[in-house]
DNA sequence: CTGTTAGCGCGTTCAA
DNA sequence: TTGAACGCGCTAACAG
């Protein structure tokens, strides 16, 4: 069903066709409705690729992501899908598993595809040279958690939540806090909040030389276990994303200790599902979804402009933090 | 960037060119060779539109997913991404929240982007009307999670499953089990897991007409806390979805039970989180992963033989059992 | 093994 | 307001 079979059984020329799908402004009242009609008996749709080739234009935005079996980036993505289809903008992901050769070549396969933007997740902004090819091949792209001056980003402030949650920590009481800290080499976000977590100790005063690095995929029970045996065992650990403090909660209870009574963790990313759990984690929230859409809106702000977007127009959301139940006083010594 | 140029720098023709990229094999080691090089250099990608406009093949598969905040389906793109990746498909994926307006649109849309196949979750394979138009405009499709007699399926048998796990909870000395069932209009595996539920209550001669409806997405904490008051209350919930189950597991405990030992919980899915929660969740495991690669690989070897996949292709694969640490022996009356 | 050529379906001039 | 004609970049059939 192309459109030109379409013109011929209508009685009228391919471009009036076009024009009825593309600037139906231009076209009589009346032929525009006698188009549609055969267009809907005949089940026409103007062929994407044709049109893409022939605007240079795919309406396709690429996504790059670590992951989606870390919830934080499935509602993300989740949040960008509604606002690209609102749009009327198809997306095209990739995962990359938080490798950098995995990042180099989704953006190589997206290149390819033609895609008129990306939004995407790397591990380290400062690093990243797929995004030096991005930026001199002219294509507009967004990068969403990450922050960094040279780029357009949008993205919370991790550094500054973190150390909000270390006062509130040493609010309730505890002094021996440890941090449990996803791969840095990794993920710039772990970066900010260890600088988060050293700023808010030393602010207070409190040794923060304690932190453990685990991995962001594999499950690390037993290294955080370890941690927390001895009478000089930290009273709470600060968890640089909720699936780490997920964990952390399962360690501690496998080292005997009760969460919150014994012992406070709190998370960060503020994932839905950290609200049904037992006991509710106790987070940094991020707006994930928001996060994703206005990634997608800055990208299209920027097909509007005809200019990729630029670092300044780097958009900082309002983190939170939700109090949840894996906090609690520290116990007395 | 184009073939054109490409050729021209090169000294060859463009078709020497395109051949280098589709038949490797057909063109001279040296000349082909000299080629790559100068496509590297000058950063040639072969024009993705172009080409499918050409071949009338986009090398996109589209996906129709409830949702990606439900990590079941998370997992599941993600093996989808794999296997698709991995033959040199993009993915382009859309979400309906169960809603059977969504599907339809959702396919739509697809359908307008020249996707060469689907792979599908829908709410209801007898009463989806998208899926009659897939198969009269002869687009190849797999329905993951589904089962139906109708159409190419990758699933588990859930019926199965739900009938073992109340097995199992006999077997610990329950007798009073309510079924915490997730809409039933909205999914299909939903009925399978309530079937299985009274099948299986009936083999042990048990009163199965215990058993809620609570929505998928929303939290329904209060309701299912509400069943667990009073002296007859029941000593097992079976939940269709981990999410459920997650959500079952907290509103035991606001009702002062604890899981395992007054009340046994199991879930259904084997979402990864669930391996790392307290306790850990005794649950169906599906291979997530590998029904969205099998439903891929159907796809790929429809596109292979030139012909739709056909019902009679339908794969059901393996669920298995982890025991985790939701359940335990009834406790005594 | 390589080159020439004809469209794939569409949007967009330019004329009428 | 409408139509005719061109070419986007590529693959495949054919010719050499």
């Amino acid at each position: 069903m192309s459109i030109r079979e379409l013109a011929a059984q209508t009685g009228v020329s391919i471009s009036t066709v076009s024009r009825v799908f593309n600037l139906p402004d231009k076209v009589n009242a009346d032929t525009r409705a006698h188009v549609l009609q055969m267009a809907q008996a005949m089940g026409y749709l103007p062929n994407g690729s044709a049109r893409s080739l022939r605007t240079q234009r795919s309406r396709v935005i690429g996504v790059v992501l670590p992951t989606l079996l870390n919830p934080v980036f499935a509602e993300c993505l989740d949040g960008i899908a509604q606002a690209a289809s609102d749009a009327g903008y198809a997306i095209l992901p990739m995962t990359t598993n938080y490798q950098l050769a995995q990042e180099e070549q989704a953006v190589q396969q997206l290149f390819a595809s033609n895609v008129d933007g990306l939004v995407l997740v790397v591990s380290n902004p400062a690093t990243c040279s797929a995004l030096q090819r991005l930026r001199t091949a002219g294509l507009p792209y967004v990068l969403a958690y990450n922050r960094h001056v040279d780029h357009p980003c949008v993205s919370v402030d991790s550094e500054l939540a973190v150390r909000q949650v270390v006062a509130r920590l040493v609010a309730l009481g505890h002094r021996r806090i440890t941090l449990i800290s996803g791969k840095l080499a990794a993920s710039d976000r772990a970066q900010q909040r260890q600088r988060g977590f050293f700023a808010g100790m030393a602010e207070h005063g409190l040794d923060g030389s304690q932190w453990l690095e685990v991995p962001f995929v594999e499950t690390a029970v037993t290294e955080i276990t370890a941690l927390l045996q001895g009478s000089q065992r930290p009273t709470a650990l600060v968890c640089s994303n909720d699936l780490i403090a997920i964990r952390s909660i399962r360690a501690a209870t496998l080292a005997g200790l009760r969460v919150p009574q014994d012992i406070s963790i709190t998370g960060f990313d503020g994932i839905a599902l950290g609200e049904d759990l037992t006991p509710m984690l106790s987070t940094v929230t991020q707006p994930n979804a928001d996060i994703g859409r206005c990634s997608v809106k800055l990208l299209l702000q920027a097909f509007a402009d005809g200019v990729p977007p630029a670092p300044s127009a780097s958009l900082l959301l309002e983190q939170g933090f939700r109090t949840g139940e894996s906090c609690a006083p520290a116990p007395l010594p």
